[in-house]
DNA sequence: GCCTTTTCTGTAATCGATTACAGTAATGAT
DNA sequence: ATCATTACTGTAATCGATTACAGAAAAGGC
């Protein structure tokens, strides 16, 4: 059976209080040169681990921050993810994770099992819908950090780190224009989320500027997934006017979009045009000169999360922080 | 300021004693209706939640799962953890997660972090050179998963889900040589790592009941990475006799292979042929001509192992459970 | 009606650390 | 030699839950 040594057996196996293993053991506070070899030594030798939880409860801080992403298997996310692991970790900082799998109701129980976890912090990548919660949270004192995405309303007093969605949708679309392509199928994201909004708002507005006719039916609404890219090319190529180009709103479903093109023998540039937000590695495989894509930062973007949150933390700072990346048009 | 209640101000303002309390809010014990009710509504009223830290002080229970896999971007490793999540989230377990980078000593100190924070288990895709640790801390009552890789020596006692690596490897070589490759080259994963290990053991093995010439010049190790994949084909390329196909170990060292053939303007099945233990993305948009590769199941692997450490932790089940997957040749 | 069993509630100890406080010893200043 | 610091150590409270135990009231059995 498991038995965990605790600060009470070095005491008393080195004949001393336990506040005086505490002191030595952390660190913090007087204590003689002898105590201290004999309390290190003794803990050692009954091979101590300090139990977390205990100083936890004490301490008000457990040096977890929880993170929840819409999809784990996302190398967007995992990147981010990377980053401000790589970041907080320095600083004796770990991540408890949870996928939200963009379901709302989901992410609505994971934000409060953080928070009878007292994370010290939350990182939210949300699926929408539970902005009152998520702001309520970060006025109650545990900060939170929207990734990628915003909230609907109440954005003014959160940090952030996100993309200026609508100037890289707009420059991906004015570029297609100039391309002279008037028959632009639209991979859409999920409108629940802020990045969707901006992003299809960036296309309607490069669409009005250049005076391009919009037509609902070469808008194809999606979810981010692969799949959801797939059905997208279905459906144009079922389309008696066939878009020239497909504009596709993140990498998970140009990556759907070019395997189904792909699939379904057609070529890329000869058949299609893709215009992506987002890379992927199924991209670099295709034809330069048939695509351009929005190039995106994920590590970046998470170690600035890890930066912020360690400001946050550890410096006590106080304002919010509000980061947006800009877009970079890629071949 | 953060002021959070507890359950002494729901007694006090329920006007019971804290027992009551926690006998109402865990439905354990007796309680009377008017008081169960009088105390869910004050606690609704005042917004309580939980504190998981002091509940898991005194259970001695967390709750949490530590899960370190060597590289979190890799979306096999991802789907793996998906598949764990789903299933222990059910049970009301979480997955504390950890990035091993491949590297041993990041390994250990991650083990002793999980350790600290007293998870209820651990899952492990071990990076190597951690085999005592992580049978001693399995035989101290942490009940440890490996996943996809094993340890060096005292297998016996653990529980494991893995592939059937040797007979993969195995089978792959063997179809290289059925289809008169003699020349073939391989991008060995790395050999501190069971999977790294087996895999070139099968194929080994294979080469010698078809008889077939082994030339060390054909062998590259790879550490696992898509840019040690890139490199496989850049050294491959420089020889003076190349190789007609190539055999790479494991899905991030093929997209490698695949990106950088491709870069080098090389083409598969002309120029190349390529035998892949396991699958990726950009394998989907190479010629089928060109190209086997052993399917993998990660999603079920993790749901295995989830699966494990619900009986081991709710059921109580004791003896070392030892999944082996086998393997599935695939065009 | 009397005894047993069940239901209900509170007191206080406990989990494993940290730390305010108090008391004592050693050191330094003049 | 005297007083002020500084160094050291232990006692006990505390963080926020759970639960063994005990005592009291209600319900059930005959």
């Amino acid at each position: 059976m498991k038995k965990n040594i605790t600060i009470k057996d070095i005491a008393r196996e080195a004949g001393v209080s336990t506040a005086t293993v505490s002191r030595v053991l952390s660190n913090k506070g007087y204590a003689s040169d002898d105590i201290r070899k004999k309390v290190l030594a003794v803990a050692k030798q009954l091979n101590y681990r300090q139990n977390s939880i205990a100083k936890s409860l004490k301490m008000h801080k457990t040096n977890l921050i929880g993170v929840i992403i819409p999809d784990i298997s996302n190398p967007y996310f995992m990147k981010i993810s990377k980053g401000i692991e790589d970041v907080v970790q320095e600083k004796g900082y770990n991540l408890l994770f949870m996928s939200g799998d963009e379901n709302p109701h989901k992410e609505e129980k994971q934000l409060k099992l953080l928070l009878e976890h007292r994370v010290d912090a939350i990182i939210i990548a949300t699926s929408g819908k539970n902005d009152e919660l998520i702001s309520s949270i970060h006025e109650n004192d545990t900060p939170v950090i929207l990734i990628d995405r915003k909230l609907e309303a109440g954005n003014e007093k959160m940090d952030f780190v996100v993309e200026n969605n609508f100037e890289g949708a707009y420059q991906l679309t004015s570029y297609l224009i100039r391309q002279k392509h008037k028959l632009i199928g639209v991979v859409n994201g999920s409108l629940n989320v802020s990045t969707g909004v901006e992003r299809f708002s960036g296309y309607k507005k490069a669409m009005e500027d250049y005076a391009i006719v919009q037509r609902d039916e070469l808008i194809f609404n999606g979810d981010f997934s692969v799949e959801d890219g797939r059905k997208a090319i279905d459906y144009f190529m079922g389309l008696d006017q066939r878009p020239t180009a497909v504009l596709s709103f993140n990498n998970t479903m140009s990556t759907g979009v070019i395997l189904q093109l792909d699939k379904l023998g057609l070529t890329i540039p000869d058949d299609m045009f893709l215009a992506s937000y987002g890379e992927t590695e199924v991209a670099q495989l295709i034809n330069p000169k048939g695509k351009i894509s929005v190039k995106q930062s994920p590590y970046k973007m998470g170690v600035k999360v890890g930066e912020i949150i360690l400001d946050r933390l550890v410096l006590h700072v106080t304002g919010p922080t509000q980061e947006v990346f800009n877009p970079q048009l890629e071949k």
